[in-house]
DNA sequence: CTGAAAGCGCTTACAG
DNA sequence: CTGAAAGCGCTTACAG
């Protein structure tokens, strides 16, 4: 009934403690025959190591951090961050890491799970998200000496990202396409890393655009949509920095008596469900953030196991089309 | 620069690191002067236990675990989760608890999860989530002897539910009143627990009702709403089981040429953004998902610390009323 | 009320 | 290639 240990397979083997740490841990010290048969017996007793113990001793903890640092109003809104994380299980898994969640209220408390995480040896590595344009989470995690690795637009850390600039003009050249010049960007919260990226993205390819910053919340998408639609020159194309916003949007444009596409192209991103199932179905930026996430603790599990590990660029969020963009029908 | 042990304190306080001990965590077996005195220099220090020599010695690891099987293609889909984690994380951290969290293929690849983590030291307690009518699950952790919680309906362990059944009973009565006698409930997983007390619920309240099953994606619900409505007597309202599905069928009853809520009633369950921002805004069933969560972290908590934890009923979900829903207008 | 010691289950130099 | 031993940082009976 009692868990088996490492004395136990010992005992069993007719050899020490260090013969079978050795050799269930593939290092050097034990012939092939006793290695083979040490693994053996393991097996018979269903041996698992114990993390406490391993990680006293100084070896891995098997678990890599993730703290989040999300208004709570906004959290449950976008699939983002559970296909993420359905992603960054699919890797860890196969290693059989496990994930440490942690919701933040700020940075500063974060940076304090940091430090106690690491120097409690509860993680072997950590994941940023949510990366800000100067990010303090950064120079800690390396001064902590942190293996560490970043959602999000490169920088000091190695990360996996997707070029979002890309994608943006991508965005804009479609629509500019169908003959639109009036275009307004409602993006998400104005320190983060990667708004920043597709605010600047978003005036170079058309420098007369709008842009108005939001929370990512239906409210707050609403109310930039209003603000847009209420100018003299209102846009005849809006670009939304997430699908919630898109979806809220919309509501505001047939309030105010506009037909979707004929007065008003929408583009959502990034794409979710609802972006089909809406009427009219949004068009959006789509990527696999399944795999980003994947990638990403592949990245990480690489870093923590001293492999070489190399920022990664994703394949960029691209359109798909569906019925919310349209010819521009209003005459300049 | 390195972390200061509890021997560091017991030389600083000269006393033993038994009185350290004692002193650190509220236990008996040391003055009160020389506790204050122990616990002045370990903040001085920033003195943090080791989890891992903690867990070692035999004492809390200070994590729950969570374990989540859910096909991946409905896991991003709900905002559920990241709403119940968020009101986990609430009650956890106020106790310096974190969470593990690990996506999980079967049932049996779980159990064997419980059981290492249990055996490892590496959770003190686990919550259990989508419960099934006879789950493998509970048995195992009862074998297990591991201090777990569910979040469901009640059973042999400790459980945060709400009453479906009675909420079900409102959405009913609500079309009844209206004029509604032909209804249709496209129910969720037909082997989750909460699945089987709503459709015995509804057909209770309405025996002649009809009920699909789905696995809750979009296009499962779409299919289930062509389904019912290509009947001889076509319902005249529908109650779905997640707000993704509603919005689908939306779509098909536009398709149909059916008009909301004129033709066809529609109310959601549970209530999410997107309810309140597609056109028309979907009456749904609401409740406090983060209470939900912050309940059954609480009570998992009080489970492992020895305290009184019984079984917690929380508010049931309620209608909210928009507006999808109106007067029968179809003559028997 | 306090101290000295054993023990949790590993890993890893260090000798042989 | 193998064994014996120290050590990781705590907790907790056991003596005093």
């Amino acid at each position: 009934m009692k868990r088996p240990t490492i004395a136990d397979i010992a005992r069993e083997a007719g050899v020490s403690k260090g013969a079978v740490s050795y050799a269930l841990n593939g290092q050097p010290g034990v012939s092939d025959q006793t290695r083979r048969r040490i693994i053996a017996i393991a097996h018979r007793l269903g041996f698992q190591a114990s993390t406490a113990a391993r990680a006293l001793a100084g070896a891995r903890a098997k678990v890599i951090g993730l703290t989040l640092h999300r208004p709570p109003r906004t959290l449950g809104v976008e699939p983002f961050f559970m296909e993420l994380i359905s992603g960054l299980e699919a890797e860890l898994s196969t290693q059989s890491y496990a994930l440490l969640l942690q919701m933040v209220p700020d940075h500063h408390e974060e940076i304090a799970y940091y430090r106690r995480w690491w120097t409690e040896r509860r993680v072997d590595g950590m994941l940023v998200c949510d990366l800000r344009t100067h990010d303090a989470r950064i120079r800690a995690l390396k001064e902590l000496a942190i293996p560490a690795a970043v959602i999000g637009p490169p920088g000091e850390l190695p990360s996996v990202w997707s070029d979002d600039a890309v994608s943006m003009v991508e965005a804009v050249e479609y629509l500019a396409s169908l003959g639109h010049t009036r275009i307004a960007r409602i993006a998400g919260l104005p320190d983060l890393a990667h708004t920043a990226i597709r605010t600047e993205s978003f005036l170079k390819a058309c420098p007369q655009g709008i842009v108005v910053a939001t929370d990512y919340t239906a409210e707050s998408g609403a109310r930039a949509t209003r603000r847009v639609l209420n100018t003299h020159d209102r846009p005849t194309a809006l670009i939304y920095d997430n699908d919630i916003m898109a979806v809220a949007g919309v509501a505001v444009a047939y309030e105010a008596g506009l037909s979707i596409p004929d007065d008003l192209s929408i583009i959502a991103w990034d794409d979710s469900p609802i972006c089909s199932l809406v009427h009219p179905a949004l068009t959006a930026l789509t990527r696999d953030i399944g795999a980003y996430g994947t990638h990403a603790a592949r990245l990480l599990l690489d870093l923590i196991n001293g492999a070489e590990a190399r920022s990664r660029s994703e394949q960029p969020a691209h359109l798909v089309f569906r019925d919310s963009t349209g010819r521009c029908r209003v005459t300049p």
